[in-house]
DNA sequence: CAAAAAACTTAGGACGCACTAATTTGAATT
DNA sequence: AATTCAAATTAGTGCGTCCTAAGTTTTTTG
């Protein structure tokens, strides 16, 4: 109902707050208090609070007890973040030396601080990329981006290839292992064995076999040739 | 007295009230209350209060109603963004097509927004430049700053020619001014007549007279051939 | 289905940083 | 030297964002 009308400048707790909240709806779910608070690192009172003074200002919905749901506007917001973040990743890594592992914490913080112009100027520098580093994909500048489904490599059965296309973790010394390990985006991997109990998976890629744990596994998105 | 022994990480205002104090401190005198609200565009009740928080840090030294000096730590802090912000300037017109009117504003958000990584890396890009695109001297990693004693182009006689090197204003419509008049760092200008009562200057750059005010010309900083 | 556990909100407070209004101090003027 | 004026400080507030402690609602479990 209040619509958000007088365009004030957003703090930086309120775009990570709607960033983060974006990304908790991608479970297809309102996100919630405590999901927001952990993301966050920050005590769910806080949450709570903040949570009220958004959707004051018309960028979330909010059924008490239940979660909270980005409206349009709150939606706009989150998805220029993600934009923002990518491109500034894809920057990094393509021009200035940084590496995938890197790269988070300085999008981190700089995503508050570019300005709209700069980063259209980073895209062009690029070559207006559709996929970060990470094959996260970018929002264009109307805010569409296409979420492809990828299914985890830890649910590719055994006996078949995949190709990785996305990594979903920013942990950098995970990213470096996969590195080290060559599993990265573009990379063909055939799973040979899973181990019960949701135990590790033997895999080949580049040419060797090795064991990956299941949960990173899990992180590992890939498409198979066929279900494509 | 108080050292400042936990290195928490300085906000953002507390990075521009030391840089202004800095450039404050440049003239010479202790920076007063009222010129640093007056150069932050904050009131002087504001002012008094940060400095009381300021010099708890142990970042500057305050006589009351006279006025703040940095300590050493203040200054280091201070130099540290003076580099940045230059570093930024001279990377956005390098890499990133800005143009000198118009990075001043991008600068001064992202200087309190990138790592000391990426700003390595930009000068590392750039070649370790030693002056930003206005000609302002960019400190070194460890701070040291060559000011350079330059002549303002409103102090030159009548009948002698001197470079501009340096441009002391951020003003994008001045820049732009300049810029489209030729007056830029390199540019070698004849001074041919002053008005009297401190009025224009009739001067001769590019090829062609022009007269240009005295303000302006306050603010072209300049190198004489033999003075040099 | 009642009791226990988990999730969420409200209450109340702190901190940083800005403001206006009122007061104090130092400098300038007569 | 007394008065006047400008500059600086103190007093008191507000806003945004965080916190802990205490209370409420929902979910889970025995």
């Amino acid at each position: 109902m209040p619509a958000q009308l007088t365009r004030e400048p957003l703090t930086r707790s309120v775009e990570d707050y709607l960033k983060a909240i974006y990304r908790l709806e991608g479970a297809g779910q309102p996100a919630s208090t405590s999901d927001i608070a952990e993301l966050l690192e920050l005590s769910p009172p806080s949450v709570s609070g903040m949570i009220r003074r958004l959707s004051e200002q018309g960028l979330l919905e909010h059924v008490p007890y239940r979660g909270v749901l980005l409206t349009a506007g709150g939606r706009r917001v989150a998805i220029r973040m993600v934009r923002r973040h990518r491109l500034i990743e894809a920057y990094l890594v393509g021009f200035l030396g940084y590496t995938w592992d890197t790269v988070h914490d300085e999008a981190e913080r700089l995503e508050h601080a570019v300005s709209d112009v700069l980063i259209e100027r980073m895209a062009l520098a690029l070559g207006n990329p559709r996929f970060d580093p990470h094959g996260d994909p970018i929002p264009d500048r109307d805010g569409a981006i296409d979420e492809l489904v990828y299914t985890p490599l830890a649910e590719i059965p055994a006996g078949e290839t995949a190709e990785i296309r996305r990594v979903d973790t920013s942990q950098p010394e995970r990213l470096r292992y996969l590195e080290h390990s060559g599993l990265t985006p573009g990379i063909p991997v055939t799973v040979i064995q899973h181990q019960p109990f949701r135990g590790p998976l033997t895999i080949l890629a580049g040419g060797h076999e090795q064991v990956i744990g299941r949960e990173l596994a899990e992180q590992l998105l890939c498409v198979r040739p066929d279900a494509k």
